[in-house]
DNA sequence: CTGAAAGCGCTTACAG
DNA sequence: CTGAAAGCGCTTACAG
């Protein structure tokens, strides 16, 4: 029972592989009563063009990847739907690479791309930008979203970072705040668009930033929750935090409720990106709104146009807001 | 800049092709000396086999897809990251194809097998069961996981889900509870193994069931709080429910602080799946924990093995649990 | 409107 | 240890 091939099928049809390859491809100088034939074929045979040799031909693979570093982080997981919502409008195949944190993954990832198993490839938080990285990225198979700390040269389709985080702490000093804890889920480092709009807005009403209170590696629900360990502990605690995530914000609600840390009492929050979590926790949380439905959206379009040669999606303005709910 | 192929490495190297491929596949017998002339070809062109024309050549492609409706239910996305995990650890790549309700998509999806564009497929939800998919399942292209309501013969890798609501809800009517109601993503189907699960708890206690309880269409958070809208509306209230789902549990419980319907005094809730989101909400939320990780890691052994020829994986209990929070 | 033949980039018997 | 040649399943000029 091996599979049938377009030689068998124009056998069955009596007519040459070119014409039943024309058919399968809606070449025009088919007759009507030849496609039947060849149709009626195919179904007998339960035939499958073999898309393995139509690439080999020239074909694209419709299938395209993305890079992101955890699935299981709804802000990935969200923009990953928009990706592959777009991408399946415009009959691509969309393949989730997960790196885990492994920056050895991104480089093995990219070589999909010359190894012709991806047609493209979108990064959502490039780390190395590799010389084939940049090469590829000029040719349009690969495109850069969400985040990439180096190289300002490179297009990134991502909101205004420093900008939004800016805006963010204005807010809680607005709010009364001076003492406010800055978290990250990676080191401190001064590039760091999130971190400078911070300091940019702490800078502006010359409040000065205690190091003490900048705390590395705090990532997901349980970097909250170690955040909340440590708070209890502090000297000179922080009125509030910038917890540079929803997941981060809800374990630090979650924790603070074990420890009798009142919200915002105690401790104002505010998160970054608005999950659905973010009005699903007691108190709900304030938090900055990013459209990451758009970022998704416009990064496939982008690539797919690079791909295929066709115009490039209408700029469109990638805004962020504050959603303020209770936790501040 | 066309890419280099095999014979430019060859030519480069001044050898034949088939002792490029020989290298390439690290086949024996090539000299230490002549190998070491084609690496450096290879490196000084950039060489990188064409997959493409490797699996035209019989190459298996190292890509399994898995069929899933939506990759932002939490659920999915641990379902996934745990096939992911599994899959790249045996060298294959995953591709994400959601059907986001559209059951056209399935068939689709499940004809990129034939057509050489993934050597397997998990589907999580097999909704139709034509003779293709029979097929491929017979021939080890595809495995069913998580749920399959339907024909009992076709193996599906997932819990018990008939003992699992069967014990979750026997401890509701054992912590007191008569009127409990009965959430469910889909409609009424007596074939559904959970709903199953619940009658029985229900009859082995004579209680009857009460139809005005049972509710349809309750999908993911906003189900949940379409849920407290039609309870606070209801003649004969339950006082318990089971909401299929931690997601719409925390709807539930969201909506209820709105309508002061106290959570667990005027209604108890049970979950299921046992989310991180489940530790999250306030009041936390008592639930079924299903062996995700594992559902998800047996799925991938067993497409693998019979992918590749090799053993089947030890079989393992996948064993649910009640988690006692606070929400009953 | 139809077909014979070359070729995409590899791998693999076969021969040495 | 090495190479010439056939062939995987298609598409596409070229010729009619």
């Amino acid at each position: 029972m091996n599979m049938a091939n377009i030689e068998d099928v124009a056998k069955k049809a009596g007519v040459s592989v070119t014409t039943v390859s024309r058919t399968l491809n809606n070449h025009p100088y088919v007759s009507k009563k030849t496609k039947d034939k060849i149709y009626r074929a195919m179904e007998d045979l339960e035939y499958y063009p073999n898309n393995v040799a139509q690439q080999l031909r020239g074909k694209r693979k419709k299938m395209i990847g993305v890079i992101i570093s955890y699935i299981t982080n709804p802000f990935f997981a969200y923009l990953v739907d928009a990706i592959e919502k777009t991408a399946l409008e415009y009959g691509y195949t969309l393949v989730v690479l997960q790196t885990r944190g492994n920056q050895k993954l991104e480089k093995l990832y990219v070589e999909l791309i010359p190894k012709k198993q991806l047609d493209g490839l979108i990064i959502t938080n490039l780390e190395n930008a590799t010389p084939q990285v940049i090469n590829l990225i000029k040719e349009g198979k690969i495109v850069l979203c969400n985040r990439y700390i180096g190289n300002k040269d490179i297009p990134v389709i991502s909101i205004d970072e420093e900008k939004a985080s800016y805006e963010g702490t204005k807010y809680l000093i607005d709010s009364g705040h001076k003492n406010i804890a800055f978290c990250t889920g990676n080191v401190k480092n001064t590039h760091d668009y999130r971190f400078k709009g911070f300091l940019k807005a702490l800078n502006e009403s010359n409040i000065p930033f205690d190091n003490s209170l900048f705390f590395e590696y705090i990532l997901g629900v349980d970097g909250g929750r170690s955040f909340i360990k440590k708070f209890i502990g502090l000297e000179n605690p922080p009125t509030a935090v910038f917890s540079n995530g929803d997941e981060v914000a809800a374990g630090i609600i979650s924790e603070a409720r074990k420890y009798s840390v009142k919200i915002p009492d105690d401790l104002a929050i505010l998160g970054f990106d608005d999950h659905p979590l973010a009005s699903l926790t007691n108190p709900e949380i304030t938090t900055i709104h990013q459209p990451i439905t758009d970022i998704g959206e416009i990064s496939t379009l982008t690539l797919l146009a690079n791909l295929e040669g066709t115009s490039l999606p209408e700029p469109k303005e990638l805004e962020t807001s504050i959603i303020i709910r209770e936790t501040t």
